[in-house]
DNA sequence: GGCCTTGTTGCGCAAGTGTATAAATAGCCT
DNA sequence: AGGCTATTTATACACTTGCGCAACAAGGCC
């Protein structure tokens, strides 16, 4: 009775929710990505992430078998949220294939792909697939599949116009319109404020148009 | 005589060579940009550069006050080196303002300035712009320095065909071309295999050509 | 040649890292 | 209500990190 004095815990064991496993996940994928887009790779530890997500450090080893595989599943849903919202911009129908392109082109020059958290994720990410095979097969991928869409849409666009260029062609004008929004939007992520509204997308559209040799719509041409 | 045994000392001290200040600096940012192209920011630690650079970890210290001023010193280098390269391409007298382009266009997407490890360097970096205004800043007047170069030919390469763009319509085309040449020069730098030698040059000055409306030189005029 | 400066090494340290594992408790099932 | 189990916490551990410091020696100077 009086020997086993009281245990008198100092310190509280800390409270917590048990949460679904795929919940719990997504939160600590998230807050990776917070970590990584904030401090950079090395700056995402286990114990930021952890803290980031509202837990302890050690429940990450529950959910995932180690870092890198944390690292991998924030970096897959990065992409994936990437090229989902970059493709959300082709799926409108009832529009003609002008506009359709017209409207991708700002899709991706606008808000929320115009956006410096997730340029911080995919520079810090597309940084070592020089050295990660697995990273640069996912750009790959990522890429090509961005350059097909591009690529179908101008082949309506120039079908439209009664066009007919061959595959060479097409493959050309995509690459190139591709790396126009790219080049874009990595300038609008990174120096948004010089640019006015709507300003990048105006450029894009402008740009995009004098590779397929369109006719601009409604201003007089050129000057 | 006796008592002071015998130092002996088992492992025998490193012999070292002195080195001029300046030639050590340089090659100090050198073997940590090797490190952070090839490890990343996380894998480029004090001692691995100094392993690297052929000397111990503690020398580090004697040449900067820490590793955050190590790898500014190394970002500034590789800036500096980056930008002085892309405007070395516009150098060429005796040249017609087209061909000058042209020209231009074509270096910043060949080799040297093609290359894997300039492109993961510069992604690593510029993955932290967001959080590090040092880095954003000097993104910015890179950029700006770039652009101006790129706008300057522009304004050359115009006036030589009669035509007398605004300042407004100057710096869109400027923007235009400079996106032109970053996404693909992001794309030869990533999957440089996927294109055939000069195809990325050709794409970009057709795409620049068809910026600027110019009637392409040698081909009949489009299909 | 011997000294003196200082570039350079070698080692120690406290803080932080990813991983491993035991102890606790939240919440479902009966 | 009470037990079971899987989620979660807490702690330990081996290792690495950036940094500080004292000893050492390379190479110029007299």
């Amino acid at each position: 009775m009086p020997d086993a004095a009281d245990p008198a815990p100092m310190t509280a064991r800390r409270k917590f929710r048990r949460e679904g496993e795929e919940r719990r996940r997504q939160d600590l994928i998230e807050a990776t990505l917070d970590c990584v887009a904030e401090y950079g790779l090395q700056g995402a530890t286990l114990r930021t992430i952890a803290l980031r997500a509202g837990v302890t450090a050690g429940l990450i080893r529950h959910y995932f078998p180690g870092k890198e595989e944390l690292l991998q599943g924030a970096y897959t849903a990065l992409v994936g949220r990437m090229t989902e919202q970059a493709k959300a911009a082709l799926v409108m129908e009832e529009a003609s294939p002008r506009q359709r392109l017209a409207a991708f082109v700002t899709a991706n020059l606008s808000a929320p792909i115009i956006d410096q958290r997730v340029f911080s994720l995919w520079a810090t990410f597309i940084g070592r697939a020089g050295a990660d095979p697995t990273l640069a097969r996912a750009h790959r991928e990522g890429y090509l599949g961005f350059r097909n869409e591009v690529e179908a849409v101008v082949a309506e666009v120039l079908a439209a116009e009664q066009r007919e260029p061959d595959a060479s062609q097409l493959r050309r004008h995509a690459i190139a319109i591709n790396a126009i929004i790219d080049g874009l939007w990595i300038e609008g992520c990174l120096a948004g404020e010089m640019f006015s509204p709507g300003e990048l997308a105006a450029i894009g559209i402008k740009a995009v148009e004098a590779e397929l040799g369109l006719a601009p719509l409604k201003q007089d041409p050129e000057k």
